[in-house]
DNA sequence: GCATCTCGCGTCAACGTTGACGTAGTAGGG
DNA sequence: CCCTACTACGTCAACGTTGACGCGAGATGC
């Protein structure tokens, strides 16, 4: 209602609780209860500390709140980095429900260096995070193991090697490996070769395979890029000419797989149907478009805030390992 | 050193100043001016209150030090959704950025809901974040005005429409438009159709267009859709049958574009050229790799946390609107 | 009519840190 | 020998909030 030259740039000088109650005539206490919804004040003095608020543009200060409760109601999200074809849809689930948890989110990248993984976590501690999910690849994981015993909640999602003792999602590649052969077995395919990678020992895609193909298995590994694709393609025609059906540990090799296929003279899928991996955009754009084993990230993501968010209510929780299930993208390379 | 039943699961209770000050044989005071390199104590005290961090494994509480500073180092970040093809390049940008300058960064998405925003700027504020960065989209920008007028230190990326007052960041549009037209002439091509859009008024890429060309204007607008390029692209045929050369609004539409111009039996790049614009990741997969402007957003969420930490550093500093090149991308679409 | 309970507050201390200021002891200058 | 300056601390209050507790006034129970 002030004449003048208001307006523009007024930098509001946060008011606090004592500003609101000076205002209304009460105690900050008062104010505080009415503020967290507590019990111990009439309904008059209720609307007059709102209408006190309203008019300063009083925030509560979450640090201060924080700093007594012990609680932040924020959580961090660390992962190697936004490049990565997988975090950003693990990131948005986390966000979407740590949303919808009334949880505030902190984020960092380690692009898989240690020093900086140790960094994030230090500084989300310090910050009295109430807990951590971290989505580290294949960077070393002691300094989540370290932090989980100092007591910190922690969830691994995907973790590199089962670690017992600490809560982690991870996706069910040996069910999924399984479904994608039984795809192909019940849309007629009996001759499967597997073209898979050798860089992890006890690889979950390569043992899901195993398990369902029936009779001989027929497997080449090679490295998990489009070039190892071409390659272990050219070495499976070699070695088996006559097979019907191509699973690849992903879909960067199935896409290979597909051209060296076609290259070959024979037809995907009248020839040869392919199963890919991972469910990566690409795949739903090449011709044919690829049937694949989706491990929906978003959901994972979403999954480990409610893990988290269990862990957080529940002190001293037992650690717990969900296995999320992955599911089969049916398009037309099958 | 104490034997027993230690190990396992020891919730390290946090230690505070006062722990490694009574250790030490200090007062806090002392053990803070010591943690934050200050001046005051001998080498000798630093060295034993150093070993006493070590020993009890003392972390600074952030949020009491940033409650007396005034400063937390934090900044936040919000965006529409992970999903969105470019923000994670962007908030790539930023984390790495905010990372090198010390910052830890804060994280909430919108879904393009002016409710979520308002909801995601309080949140933040209320952790007295240092300052904050939004690539709203569409949204209605107005809690974002509201924010800034309130002295929050607030970036805008790609703002929907000039902001004057407030910093911003945007691509340069224009100029690309320009750069991706002068890049057709100089291959020798002089029909130069345009296929935009017309969801937004005053289009930049389409006033770009118009300065570059040479002759009358061949233009064509449409949704900026798959869909919308298909039509449209039939359209300008329809019309000009003679061109030698499309510009597209976005890779999508340049994509369909080139669909249309192989059904018609136009061979791209022979007969006709295609620039798209955005870079999709896609672009660089299809067959023939097409040709696009970039608008290097890793590089530009770099860039805001740059501008938003010298509105930190430079209280009172001046708004500033600063604009990002476009590169132009060559394939084989042109 | 008196004890008891509940409501609607207020008071005080504490959370862990840093800013402002005080001070004992030593060094150095004249 | 005194004054000044500096070093190496310590003390106290404050940041904005909430937990623990206290207290007077009115209602309720018997």
């Amino acid at each position: 209602m002030e004449a003048g030259l208001a307006g523009r740039s007024m930098k509001k000088s946060e008011s606090t609780l004592h500003d609101v109650a000076r205002r209304v005539g009460v105690s900050p206490r008062t104010v505080s209860r009415v503020v967290n919804g507590e019990s111990g004040f009439s309904e008059a003095t209720a609307e007059r500390v709102q209408a006190a608020i309203e008019e300063l543009g009083y925030r509560p200060n979450l640090l201060a709140r924080s700093l007594i409760t012990k609680r932040s109601n924020t959580i961090g999200l660390i992962g190697v980095s936004l490049t990565d074809p997988f975090f950003p849809e693990v990131a948005e689930g986390v966000q979407r429900e740590a949303s919808e948890l009334g949880l505030t989110m902190f984020f960092a990248t380690t692009d898989d260096e240690p020093d900086r993984l140790t960094a994030a976590l230090d500084t989300m501690i310090s910050r009295a995070v109430d807990g951590i999910i971290a989505f580290p690849v294949q960077a070393d994981a002691s300094p989540l193991v370290k932090a989980a015993d100092d007591g910190v909640n922690l969830v691994i999602v995907h973790p590199a090697e089962p670690l017992p003792g600490i809560n982690s999602i991870s996706s069910d590649l040996k069910a999924g490996a399984i479904a994608a052969v039984e795809h192909l077995q019940t849309t007629g395919r009996s001759r499967i070769a597997y073209l898979g990678t050798s860089t992890r020992s006890p690889n979950k895609r390569a043992t899901g395979y195993i398990a369902a193909v029936e009779g001989e298995p027929r497997i080449v590994t090679t490295a998990p890029t489009a070039e190892g694709g071409l390659a272990g393609t050219r070495e499976i025609l070699k070695r088996w000419p006559d097979i019907d059906a191509v699973f690849a540990y992903n879909d960067i090799m199935a896409l290979a797989a597909i051209q060296v296929l076609n290259e070959s003279g024979r037809a995907v899928p009248n020839d040869v149907a392919v199963v890919g991996f991972d469910n990566i955009e690409l795949s739903s754009y090449v011709s044919p478009p690829l049937t694949t084993m989706d491990m929906d990230h978003v959901t994972l993501g979403a999954k480990s805030v409610r893990l988290l968010h269990s862990l957080i209510e529940n002190p001293g929780k037992e650690p717990e390992q969900i296995v999320h299930p992955v599911t089969l993208q049916v398009r037309r390379s099958t």
